[in-house]
DNA sequence: CCTAATGGTTCGGTCACTGAACCGACGGTG
DNA sequence: CACCGTCGGTTCAGTGACCGAACCATTAGG
């Protein structure tokens, strides 16, 4: 957030929560990561952040646990930023968001949310109204809706119209397209 | 939040929901008046706020339709600002988040919130476990834990230590205490 | 008339965010 | 080798949101 961080007079778990991760743009790159999304690069195109920000943002939700930073190839060094546990549990809170935005202010149905295992969509608590249990992060299918632009400028965005699981890692192929 | 409020670039509803309630202190105003709070003065001393930002986010969650401003005297003329339906749906996310705060970062049990009908605590989702029902906001009894501060300073935070059902209206006694 | 309570508005200062430029390590190509 | 491109940043000037303190308007009560 904005100015002083921290909410000093709240005793409370929602304040305390909000401190780590209520900046601005925090919980974007939380959802992106859920998405797939691992790379500085692949954040910022999708995000359209400034570099700063999101260097700072990487590097806070790194010290807090959220994210970890992994080297994913040597040479040239590459590190690409993973979901820990702690950010997987995120997920519920982002779900409910998404939910409440998308009831209150979206008009068209961007995506859908699916049990992977039976192709039911999510209910509101995130469980599977079929098969009666809570839906594991990996496990939810993330489907594109009708209210999504069919293509999107950036390759992020056009690599996510694929039907896809979270947190499975995105790969999006480089920014050719001619026509 | 600060500067460019909005993330235009995000066909996404986390993105819509976070320009409306994303900025500092917006959430924590949602989760007082959820607590009971209504009253501009109730909000100030017990958030802390600058006064400038507690009347520009009061009139914006009004405008947004989260908050409704009631008349509730006519002489001397006092407002209050009651959640709306739409406030209200904000309960899942705040519980949420509140839920991934005191699991990851909080260390004492600081509230407790319980099925008013039959005491059981609430479980993950927000539903009671007993029941086996999702329980609607005005039936989820708040009960302060041990980790809270037995003795707070600001009036509101006192009158919040009594056991209480969310949404009920909070009537501080006046600031007067001796020893 | 004086004081207190409530619900603001105003204002100067600070600091987070913004966008653009720059940078360093490495790889590939000619 | 020179040159270019990519990736993952850092630096920096400018802007505007947030901060805290002071001020103000309305009404009531003594």
């Amino acid at each position: 957030m904005a100015l002083g961080k921290d909410y000093a007079t709240q005793e409370c778990s929602i304040a305390r929560a909000l401190e780590i991760i209520g900046e601005r743009w925090t919980l974007l790159v939380v959802r992106d990561a859920l998405y797939g999304v691992r790379r500085y690069n692949d954040f910022l195109v999708h995000l359209g952040i400034p570099r700063a920000v999101l260097a700072a943002r990487l590097q806070t939700l790194t010290a807090e646990g959220i994210l970890e930073k992994r080297r994913y190839q040597q040479s040239p060094p590459r590190d690409e930023y993973v979901l820990t546990e702690r950010g997987i549990a995120l997920w519920p809170t982002l779900r409910a968001l998404g939910q409440w935005g998308r009831e209150h202010f979206t008009e068209a149905r961007l995506r859908y949310f699916r049990h992977a295992d039976c192709g039911t969509e999510l209910g509101p608590y995130g469980e599977c109204p079929a098969c009666g249990t809570v839906v594991p992060v990996e496990d939810v299918l993330m489907v594109p809706g009708p209210g999504l632009d069919p293509d999107p400028a950036d390759p992020v965005s056009r690599a996510l119209l694929r039907p896809r699981r979270l947190l499975e890692p995105l790969d999006p192929e480089p920014a050719e397209r001619i026509g």
